[in-house]
DNA sequence: CCTACCGATCGGTAGG
DNA sequence: CCTACCGATCGGTAGG
């Protein structure tokens, strides 16, 4: 009640305004976030809201970093002890595909809004955008590095071609999720993981 | 310079303003649109900007079936007179990487970005969104049934699988060419395209 | 198609 | 973290 807040009071503040606006921003998308209307769903005043950031564009970012935070810990923690290659792509193809299917995040992906809405601007959202997106490609293409020097996939692989396709995958399924409501879409896409992480043939 | 203008001159404005929203909103996003900065950008005041459609929305829908158009007229029209199957697919496949490569609209793919803005939204845009995806899915569709039936491709594949895939490549060859700037990527979209589209084994 | 205007909301600040 | 406020802009309308 008192005015006098405890430096812990004031991260509890923080946190619950980012949580907020990270499930704001995946409906409305980054720039759809505005103050007021988070200022109304937490019950606090917009200086409240706006203060801790001192702009709008600093929440965005920290949104956008707690959205990353959020997949990484769906889809790259649970695999993230497990050896590079070819089996560890298809253990991130099911949780990815799983995060999808049951998404935190009423909105969906966040990152492939975030990517759409921003990839036609310039400044701090775009790049930090593009960052999160590159990391988790050059990732992908890590581990089928590996599995093609193992011999896992085809010798004349592409290893950014497969970040590519799985990439791609996983954004039809995020539309087919999201805008059609498909609910057989899932088990379609595992099958196109499959296929592009089908095994190389015994020599 | 008189204000009495003939029903033509009414419709050259129409368009100007829809073509002009087009540009906008391939950048800022359909809701990103604003009546003020539309006026500004064609010389005209606000009210000249939204009377001839009446309300934001409706201008939204139009700038939406404006950017359908073009995609049409870019990736469809010149194949719709090919016979259904395989070599049409691969046809569309090429003019579909050459729109993404070379796109009339400064922000990419129009729909792509409509679609990860309106997907977890109601509405009218929402419905407008998904019903000219799905037409173009099913555009697609219906060409891997006819060539499945030709075996042009194998017996085992899913037609639906086949536009879901070719759908998520052109989704993510938008993402490298807007947010990564990659000149290599339609290429490789192109290769991937081709491998969804492998010739069946002949018997 | 214009001017002039409406109430609502935007991001943000001053001062406590 | 609040109240009270700022100028700017939002979509839209009345009246010509």
């Amino acid at each position: 009640m008192s005015p006098r807040h405890s430096a812990e009071d004031a991260q509890r503040t923080r946190t619950a305004i980012v949580e907020v606006g990270t499930q704001q921003a995946s409906i409305e998308g980054l720039d759809g976030l505005t103050i007021g209307r988070l200022a109304n769903a937490l019950g606090l005043s917009k200086a409240g809201v706006i203060g801790p950031f001192g702009s709008k564009e600093t929440l965005q970012l920290e949104v956008l970093h707690e959205a990353v935070r959020i997949f990484i810990r769906r889809v790259w923690k649970a695999v993230a002890n497990l050896p590079p290659g070819r089996s560890r792509l298809l253990a991130i193809s099911e949780h990815w595909i799983d995060y999808l299917a049951d998404c935190p995040l009423p909105g969906g992906c966040f990152i492939t809004t975030a990517s759409t809405e921003w990839d036609a601007r310039d400044g701090p959202l775009r790049d930090a955008v593009a960052e999160a997106q590159r990391r988790w490609l050059d990732t992908l293409r890590a581990d089928a590095e590996v599995a093609i020097r193992a011999g896992e996939l085809p010798g004349d692989t592409d290893p950014a071609e497969v970040a590519f396709e799985l990439n791609g995958i996983a954004m039809s399924l995020n539309q087919a999720i999201q805008l059609f409501r498909d609910d057989t879409a899932p088990d379609r896409a595992r099958r196109s993981m499959a296929r592009v992480l089908a095994a190389a043939e015994p020599q």
